[in-house]
DNA sequence: GATGAATGAGATTTCATTCAT
DNA sequence: CATGAATGAAATCTCATTCAT
């Protein structure tokens, strides 16, 4: 059996996807984890330290791999694909924390709120480069700006929480191929 | 001065768009709206009944639309790009009861969200058939389900939410337009 | 149909009946009569008002029957048993205004509180000198103090409330000849 | 000085022996046993769940008593009359517990309630077999259902709520002893 | 390291009553 | 006569957090 803080994670985790961060006690996250209220708050200083753990990881993971994909020496559209699939099967992979991530975003109080924005405009921004990238040499349309192509695509990926169901028909691969394509193919010139 | 259950409704509105239902209390709802509690549950069942209220009229409002639109006499893929287009100025537009209705969809009680979700279905299918529509007869490509696209294109709505300002450089009408634009563009066969 | 006031009592004696006082809203009570909340404080001054009325009209009512019983020609046991099977058969004719009055004598606010316990106090006295004057001349035992015998006779008579079906097996009468037949037998020399 | 618990049991049953349940705010009971809404909260689901504390433990020493005076060595008119005279006894001596076992059972919420009923009707039929047994072989008039019999002197039993003050003239032992006579005399043959 | 009792502030909701119309 | 909107006080219950052990 894993660690108290693990087990709080997992128990935090699983909750805050199924019903969102304040419909959830504290209790019933020390109950799931199956230890005591002392425990949580020796291991962690709130339930919002809790949200912040969980909000972070996923997206430290995606950063990194999203920074190996664009770094890598394929053409662009073929690197902008890779990352439009890899950001969605790793979501779906990682489905619970996905959706806390998703849907958590401003439960986060102030001051870690403000970190969480940073590292989230960054994988925004390193993201856009990549579309940039492809618009600048002629690979991909200039007609909408990169920016706006990034939030729309995201907007897709985020709203995955409301309609995919992991044990469904679609694999996480079939999504995010088909929409990889549709990314790529709205970018074609 | 309005009556009293508009001025609650724009109270809420105003407050769900900006905390989220489960950060407002019925105590702000009323002192914003400048009556008593009393007076709110003489109007309202309950917290859930003033968001059931906003939830359902900017999508009552946005159905009618689309059918108007989708029963249209152009061409489809006119017709479709209207349609993107439409949903995305009366969602800025209406930008506190959007973002409402975006967010707060699973914080309805049971009974009505089965029946919010069916209007929701009901939106949603009017919209893939006209992707279907265009797919059938080879103006768009048939290499995404039809389903997936919608998924897609709403996504990209829904997450206007997250870093639209209707106050900031872009009009909604251009939002609209390049949004749809996209949506056509990754539609071409 | 009968008047608005008729209409509230009804509905009041029902309502207090089934669920006790406090757990009946005027509300309640103005839906079942068809009325609205102003026309009921038209004519009652008091959702406590209501209960007094029902309260006192039972009451008076066995008070008047008492009173002709007791002042009878017959011997004293014939006189004592019919007052104790009209005291039951009454009861269960106005079986909802008998329950309220059962159960909801403390709930009247201070002022009625003493005049009704004035009434009842009236009445248990009646009933006990029919008691001791069939002490005094031997037809009943005097073992046990005739206060006593009243009390726990009445005890029998509320506790109808907990137990007795009007449209069960046993009738009014059957049941009121029952209880008069222990009252009498109990009270032999 | 008792444990929080139990401090809340006496408090609460001290308040809803007074004014009965429905009259009685959690905070004054919280405020008579000395702690906060929270500690009762901790300890007990709801306020109904207090009341079934308190309603239980009565009726489950009663049940105890009974059944060994009942399964006793005497003549079953020895062993009526002492089941008879120590229910009142041992009511007078919990008089608070007793009052509110009186007057709170339809209180309770639904599930609550059956169990209750169940535990009622078990002790009530353990009493009845007592009268059944002497009517039986002959000791007791058989005139009146045994069912009746028991009622009638519940009924007493109950009543004694609205008349007897543990502190007037007459003991428990007293009381007890009289209404046992009156018991027993009312089933002599 | 860990417990769990206790806090205290605040949440939603109910309801008898009043009053302008 | 009667309405029904509105009040305001109080009700039950929840919950993140603290702290002595």
């Amino acid at each position: 059996m894993r660690t108290v803080p693990e087990r709080l994670i997992a128990a935090a985790t699983r909750l805050f996807a199924e019903k969102g961060y304040d419909r959830v006690a504290v209790q019933e996250i020390v109950d799931l984890a199956g230890v005591t209220k002392g425990a949580m708050y020796h291991y962690f200083g709130s339930k919002d330290d809790l949200l912040h753990e969980i909000y972070g990881s996923l997206l430290r993971v995606q950063t990194t791999r999203l920074e190996e994909i664009a770094a890598g020496a394929g053409p662009i559209a073929e690197r902008l694909h890779a990352a439009a699939v890899d950001v969605i099967v790793t979501s779906v992979r990682n489905f619970d924390q996905a959706k806390v991530y998703f849907r958590s975003a401003d439960h986060l109080a102030d001051d870690k709120r403000a970190e969480m924005r940073g590292e989230r405009r960054r994988y925004h921004e390193r993201f856009r480069r990549l579309v940039e990238e492809g618009q600048a040499d002629g690979t991909f349309a200039g007609t909408t700006p990169a920016d706006l192509v990034v939030h729309f695509f995201f907007g897709g990926v985020h709203h995955l929480d409301s309609w995919y169901h992991p044990d469904g028909e679609l694999t996480a691969e079939q999504v995010g191929a088909h929409y990889a394509d549709l990314l790529l193919a709205s970018l074609r010139p």
